[in-house]
DNA sequence: TCAATGTATTTTGTATACATGTTGAAAGTA
DNA sequence: TACTTTCAACATGTATACAAAATACATTGA
């Protein structure tokens, strides 16, 4: 009983990260623009130091590229960035999906099935947004239960950078059916708890991203 | 011709930078320990906001911890942690074996075979230091030619995290000499192209080098 | 003596000021 | 006209100043 009433004092730093770095993902600022300090700490409210330190974090985890004396931008993927994330990321899954499968507990096991179950409502009634924020929280999720908590980070640093891209590259009904038909298999070999597969399934869902992704970069 | 006269105006930012994950890696700065940072932009003559965007990247890296208002430490790796990187590094180097396999022209394969000629010949002597930086290199340069930048970008930060810990887990003479007969399977499935086999190898050789590592944690 | 509370000191967080570098437009030259 | 060169406006890098929080310390009362 402490965190419900637990005050949060997140740092300036803190909220600027997540502001901006949800302001690359949703595409206000856009990908090879250059960012505008001046601008955007006016419109945040907030000073020059909090907003530069918040920078190199984004930096770091690869959305923003800092120019030393010529500014900052927002980092562009190229074809040749997103087909290696997604091969890193289809390796990296597969082997959560095995761990998974050896380490977790029933009722964690079940907390997938049930957000995958929730994801089919969404595809049913054709609703995007709430699909799509399940299925990027039934992969993390994943990521978190293999237990191994390198993988849960650069799974999770990954699937940010990525974000963009795989909002948008998901339009089409035939790539939707696709991805939805790749999580039945998942979560078939999920209740069986046959690493093996669920493995080659989580590696698969991985490569066809990458065919139902790359004309839209 | 550029880069031979060309003046190193790095910024402070980056300087700040790889200066303190030095003092980091050598253990100048202990596991654990709070970073003092008047003592440090003291040391180093540079204010406190490149030093603050320094802890901030460093932070990213995984190198430091900021508490908010509680100063920076030092992250200490648990057994855990080690285990988690060198599970996932793994898998990484595994999956940089098979690439290389298919991908790397044959020069590159054998800047690979020289740079293992010239760790055997460091092995020969016993000389651990030259020994212990070309095995970085060695497993940096397989990550490179695997021709995927983000698998480069991924191995090359758990690998600094990792640094100080390999090194001091490796004194024992048989884990040295271990870790030598790895290598000389590597090498040996890498000339002959075999990316199965290289990679197996590859996975082995993390493996067991939580074994030789577990006890100096 | 010990705990509790208030106070001083230190450390960290944020804002701002100053220095340096970059860019691009205007003026000059071939 | 095309091409430099110069210079000013502006953006970025760094240092310092000020504010807020945390910690260490001392004082008080049981």
């Amino acid at each position: 009983m402490d965190a419900s009433i637990a005050i949060t004092n997140r740092s300036l730093h803190d909220q600027v990260v997540s502001r901006v770095r949800d302001l690359i993902i949703e595409g206000t600022l856009e990908p090879g623009s250059r960012i505008d300090e001046a601008y955007l700490i006016e419109e945040l409210g907030v000073s020059r130091t909090p907003f530069r330190e918040a920078l190199r974090t984004l930096a770091a985890e690869g959305l923003v590229i800092v120019r030393p004396s010529k500014g900052s931008i927002v980092r562009k993927l190229t074809p040749e960035d997103v087909f290696s994330m997604l091969e890193v990321l289809g390796h990296l899954e597969k082997l959560a999906g095995e761990l998974v499968c050896e380490r977790a507990s029933d009722k964690d096991i079940q907390s997938l099935v049930d957000l995958h179950e929730r994801m089919m409502d969404c595809y049913r009634l054709r609703d995007r947004m709430p699909y799509y924020k399940l299925n990027q929280e039934f992969h993390s999720r994943l990521a978190d239960l293999s237990g191994n908590g390198t993988l849960q980070e650069v799974q999770s640093n990954i699937q940010a950078r990525l974000k963009r891209i795989r909002y948008i590259g998901n339009q089409k009904p035939e790539s939707w059916a696709g991805a939805v038909a790749d999580h039945e298999g998942m979560v078939a070999a999920l209740k069986n708890r046959d690493g093996r597969r669920l493995g080659e399934a989580m590696s698969s869902h991985l490569s066809k991203t990458w065919d139902r992704v790359k004309d839209s970069i």
